[in-house]
DNA sequence: GTCTATATCAAGATAGAC
DNA sequence: GTCTATCTTGATATAGAC
C-alpha cells in the first residue's frame, strides 16, 4: 500500500498516526515535526499540505478496514455480523482516525485511488449486491459507531443488543446464500 | 423555551443561529459581535463562554426537533415514517446546527434540562417503548442523515429508497398498535 | 532535505474604564 | 452593558540559505 510514498514520508505518516490518536488537537504540523525530529517547514518537502497528509492517513484507514472486512467475509458463517463487529472494533481502536475518515466531506482526488471502494466491497458482497440495503446497513453501522464515540447513548446501556436488533431487522431482506445444488 | 434568557441574550442567540448556517467557520465571537452591532468582549456579559452559547443553540435545536417529532407522532398514520422524514428534513434545513448537535460529545450540564430527552421521547413512543430498537432506529436515522450531509453516498443515488429499506426492516419487529377491541 | 526567519491570520478570553 | 486595549495561544504555510 502507498507504494508511491518515500520511506521518509512513510515514517512521517506513522508518526502522524500516533499523534492523531493522542488527543483531538494533537496533530499539528509543528507537533508532528517535533515528533519526527525536524522543523515544521521541512514537512512540506514530503507532503504538500496538511490536507494531503490527512488524505494519506485516511487512505491508510480504508486499507485497514478493507483488510478486516475481507477477513470477516471469508472466515465467518455470518459475514455481516462479523463485519459489523469488525467495523465497531476498528472505530474503538482508532477513534480519531475514524472521525477523520467519516466526519467530513472527502476530497477524493487526494486519496489513494480505489481505497474507499475496496473497503466497501466486502459488505456489498455480503448483502448480495443490493445497493439500497447496503446503504442502509452502512448508515446503521456508522450511526451506532459514531454515536457511541460521541457518548450519545446513556451510560451502561447494552449496545450489543441494539446492534443485534438492527442487524436482525435489516438482514431480514437479505437473499440467502446460494446452496451448492442450486 | 429558554425562559431564563434575557431579551438581549435571545437577540444574540438569533444572530448566532443565522451566522452558524452561513459557513463552517462563520460563528466566531468577533463576527457574532459585529452582526449584533457590539464589540466581542461585550458578548461575555450575556454568555459566559462560546461553549455556553453553543449549548444554548443546541438546546434550541432539540426543542425544534421535539416540536416536529411530536407533530409527526400525532398527525400521521405511520408515525415512524413521518418522523424519519422530519428528521432528515430538519438536518437538511439546518445542516450546521445538526452537526453542532451531534458531531461531538455533549456537556449536558450546559443544556436546557430535559431538552434532549424531549426530542427523543416521540420516537420512543412510536416504537412501543422498545429501547434497543429505538437506539437502532436512531443510529440508522443519524447515519443516513450525517452521511448524506458529508457526501458519503455516490451522487445521484436514491436515498429515499435506502431510507425505506432501512425503516421497513427495522420496523418489522415493532409491536402493532393496540386495536380498539383488544 | 533540512534549516532560520517570517508572513499571515485567526481564535477565545480578560482587565478595567465609563 | 458597552467600550478600548490587550493577552495568550495557536494554526498553516512560504522564502531563501545551506
Amino acid at each position: 500500500m502507498d507504494a508511491q510514498l518515500s520511506p521518509r514520508a512513510r515514517e512521517i505518516l506513522a508518526a502522524a498516526s500516533d499523534l492523531l490518536e493522542q488527543d483531538d488537537q494533537a496533530l499539528s504540523m509543528r507537533r508532528l515535526a517535533e515528533r519526527v525530529g525536524i522543523r515544521a517547514p521541512s514537512l512540506y518537502k514530503h507532503f504538500s499540505s496538511k490536507q494531503a497528509l490527512e488524505a494519506a492517513l485516511i487512505s491508510e484507514g480504508f486499507a485497514q478496514q478493507a483488510a478486516v472486512f475481507e477477513a470477516a467475509l471469508i472466515d465467518s458463517p455470518q459475514p455481516l455480523v462479523a463485519m459489523a463487529a469488525a467495523y465497531r472494533d476498528f472505530a474503538r481502536r482508532h477513534p480519531r482516525l475514524y472521525r477523520l475518515m467519516y466526519d467530513r466531506s472527502l476530497d477524493r482526488s487526494l486519496l489513494t485511488p480505489g481505497s474507499e471502494d475496496r473497503a466497501a466491497a466486502p459488505a456489498l458482497a455480503a448483502l448480495g449486491g443490493d445497493d439500497d440495503l447496503a446503504r442502509a446497513v452502512f448508515a446503521f453501522a456508522h450511526g451506532m459507531t459514531i454515536l457511541e464515540l460521541n457518548d450519545r447513548f446513556p451510560p451502561g446501556v447494552d449496545l450489543d443488543a441494539a446492534w443485534r436488533r438492527g442487524l436482525v431487522g435489516l438482514q431480514a431482506s437479505v437473499p440467502a446464500p446460494a446452496m451448492e445444488d442450486d
